[in-house]
DNA sequence: AACGAAACCTGCGCGC
DNA sequence: TGCGCGCAGGTTTCGT
């Protein structure tokens, strides 16, 4: 499920029901999804969550004396269930609080990551330290310098967390659609008042798109109640040989950098 | 150093 | 009906 919205969506839906509880107890099904790097996420055990933070598509579950930082990928889901519940296919990670609810990290593809470290390691931690700025806080200045250079097209940039931090495919897709540039248009190549451009529509749209609970591409029944309505604001992405609704040209489809790409070739120069 | 491609996984929908 | 292929909201690692 997740770009920037949908984390924020479902971070704040876990921290209503999980905030000052204690855990309990941890039952690792699947362990390749936990990081070479992590400690052992048994010293979880007795902790009391005291804050969930998110850092672009990161989601941070703040303890006393640990971070736990989950990274959902293509496919990962939280759900929360009765302890008595039985396990369903593709869960594999099980948090227990407070003794009595069941939160299930599930993920259909196993892309997932957990890595829990100390807290005091969060600024030195390998995946966090080298995230870009969310496009709330990142300057024109900033932005701009990093793309100016690059050889690489402005898809693919916007794609890159050492760039600009939180957009994804969709976001993506409906971003250069709303600044008007093509895809295929190189970093280098793109004006600063462009990038302007791009920085604001990524607010704009980020910001509608957390407003609506984030996008639903694929109709999940799932219990954090994560299924947003942005879908029905998306203006490219999914609507090869639909008309534009600016111009009424079809809208293609086309890859970059493997990732499917929607855009408007009259209106995105 | 910088860029593109492959790898990590599973399930679904489509065309023969 | 069944099989094979391509595709999916992401990131890391490998190769040139």
């Amino acid at each position: 499920m997740p770009e920037l919205p949908e984390v924020r969506t479902v971070a704040t839906v876990l921290k209503n029901n999980l905030l000052n509880k204690k855990i309990t107890n941890i039952e690792i099904i699947y362990s390749k999804l936990i990081s070479k790097n992590s400690l052992n996420l048994n010293l979880l055990i007795g902790e009391t969550l005291i804050n969930i933070n998110t850092i672009g598509k990161y989601i941070l579950f703040d303890f006393e004396k640990y971070i736990l930082i989950s990274h959902l990928r293509m496919e990962g889901k939280y759900y929360i269930k009765k302890i008595s519940e039985k396990y369903e296919k593709h869960e594999h990670i099980i948090f227990i609080y407070d003794s009595e609810l069941s939160v299930r990290y599930h993920d259909v593809r196993k892309f997932g990551t957990f890595e829990l470290i100390k807290k005091e390691d969060l600024i030195n931690n390998k995946s966090i330290s080298k995230l870009a700025l969310e496009p709330f806080d990142l300057s024109l200045e900033e932005f701009y310098n990093k793309i100016k250079n690059k050889n690489t097209s402005i898809k693919n940039l916007l794609l890159d967390q050492t760039i600009i931090n939180g957009l994804g495919n969709i976001y993506a897709n409906e971003v250069l659609y709303a600044a008007k540039i093509n895809p295929l248009k190189l970093g280098k190549n793109i004006t600063k008042k462009e990038a302007g451009n791009i920085l604001k529509a990524s607010i704009d749209i980020l910001n509608v798109a957390i407003k609506e609970g984030g996008t639903t591409i694929k109709s999940y029944t799932s219990s954090l109640g994560v299924s947003g309505t942005y879908q029905n604001y998306l203006k490219v992405h999914m609507k090869e040989n639909e008309k534009c609704i600016n111009c009424n040209n079809l809208i293609e489809k086309i890859k970059i950098g493997g990732r499917s790409t929607y855009y408007c070739k009259e209106c995105q120069k």
